[in-house]
DNA sequence: AGGTCCCGCCACGCC
DNA sequence: GGCGTGGCGGGACCT
């Protein structure tokens, strides 16, 4: 095929900001997950109401390519919904509890709980969402994911139209497939071949879908990607065969602050911040930044961004301020007790602390990010112990 | 060697 | 035809 990294590494020999290892393209530093992870640190926060695709390709320096698989994924699951061509309305980490609780309704509706154990295949599992339909009121993908759902039968998918069958295969519908697995059946442990085996329905099929397997694994691959940077579920092995499988951790499990404040990083650190700035289109140079500032993660611009992004909303409606999240006390800093300090002297600590406490990264985006993290520190705490017992801090 | 999954070709549908 | 979208699978990279 291609050439392989050595001709990608010299076509970037102008990515200088690389240089310190030119050769070292590393494919984790270009993965969906990390690429998830800058995704979601760049535009979960407040003010931020709508997302343009290309927008977003540029700012994370990857092809607009990798940028529908990321939108894909986190549409299927409530982070997203689409807007336009090319922009999505931004829901944000708080969207995801409510589309789990919708996509468990549906599977429990459509009679797939226990799927999993029966090895029974589950074309069932198929719902026909269709989520271009968006309420940014309700915040809810209305679609018609209504009663009559149809679940094409293995039998009948040839007969499907195109655009049906497209749909039928897309990633969108397969996360949710797979998220639904998770949340039906009994075991604690899903690997990628049973989930599969599932979802294609492999067995006994006809010929052409079982070819098809391979590539719908691959799909399972970026999918339990997106999902392990998010801290939904998680990878680790079967006990007995040694074999790669994932549990689902939930929403609750699922705050990627969480995974970059604490520095006990769970499973997920390697693909986690990475050392080195990440997602550069070492290749073609399209969107690469080519002025020698680094991968821009500034999200600050963000809200500067002229028209894409209208000031008007920054009460946060739909983003993190209306989540749990993980522990915000940095590493190495006692915490604020709850007894015996004043609220004012409680306040002036948090404050103290948000204005002081500067870790330092040797890379140059991490301490971005960090800056982001502050940022959203501030914000949350400006809104939350601003009308809540700070008590409630901890 | 088998598992993982990046990468980009190209089909599809809409304008 | 141009463009946005995204299915798909080759084959590079990782373990």
């Amino acid at each position: 095929m291609e050439g392989g990294s050595t001709e990608r590494m010299s076509s970037m020999s102008s990515g200088l900001f690389l240089e310190p290892r030119l050769h070292s393209y590393s494919r984790k530093q270009k993965s969906l997950g990390l690429l998830c992870t800058n995704f979601l640190s760049l535009y979960d926060r407040d003010g931020v109401d709508t997302v343009g695709l290309d927008d977003a390709a540029a700012r994370l320096g990857v092809e607009r390519r990798r940028i529908y698989d990321i939108v894909n994924v986190l549409e299927s699951i409530g982070v997203l919904a689409r807007k336009a061509k090319n922009r999505y309305y931004w829901i944000g980490i708080g969207g995801i509890p409510k589309a789990l609780h919708e996509l468990k309704e549906e599977a429990l509706k459509d009679g797939n709980l226990n799927i999993f154990e029966s090895g029974n295949h589950a074309r069932g599992l198929e719902d026909n969402e269709d989520e271009r339909s968006f309420d940014p009121t309700t915040g809810t993908s209305e679609g018609k994911s209504s009663p009559s759902s149809v679940f094409p039968k293995i039998s009948s998918l040839s007969k499907l139209d195109n655009a049906d069958n497209r749909r039928e295969k897309s990633l969108g519908l397969l996360t949710q497939n797979f998220v639904k697995l998770f949340l039906c059946t009994k075991s604690e442990l899903v690997s990628l071949d049973e989930a599969a085996k599932i979802l294609l329905g492999d067995v006994n099929s006809s010929s052409h879908i079982r070819n098809n397997s391979a590539a719908k694994v691959r799909r399972l691959y970026d999918i339990a990607n997106v999902l392990s940077s998010m801290n939904l579920i998680q990878k680790t092995h079967h006990t007995e065969n040694r074999k790669p499988a994932f549990r689902w951790l939930g929403f609750s499990g699922c705050s990627y602050e969480k995974t970059f404040m604490a520095t006990g990083p769970l499973q997920s650190m390697k693909r986690a911040f990475g050392a080195d700035i990440t997602n550069v289109d070492c290749k073609r140079n399209k969107m690469t930044n080519l002025t020698g500032e680094p991968n821009q993660m500034k999200c600050e611009d963000i809200e500067n961004g002229s028209e894409d992004y209208p000031a008007q909303h920054q009460q946060a409606k739909h983003t993190a301020a209306g989540v749990v999240f993980g522990p915000f006390t940095p590493m190495g800093i006692p915490k604020v007790s709850d007894k015996g300090k004043t609220t004012v002297k409680k306040v002036q600590d948090w404050e103290s602390l948000a204005s002081s406490y500067r870790p330092q990264y040797r890379n140059q985006a991490l301490s971005e990010l960090f800056e982001h993290y502050v940022e959203a520190w501030k914000t949350w705490y400006v809104e939350v112990a601003g009308k809540q017992p700070l008590q409630q801090i901890s």
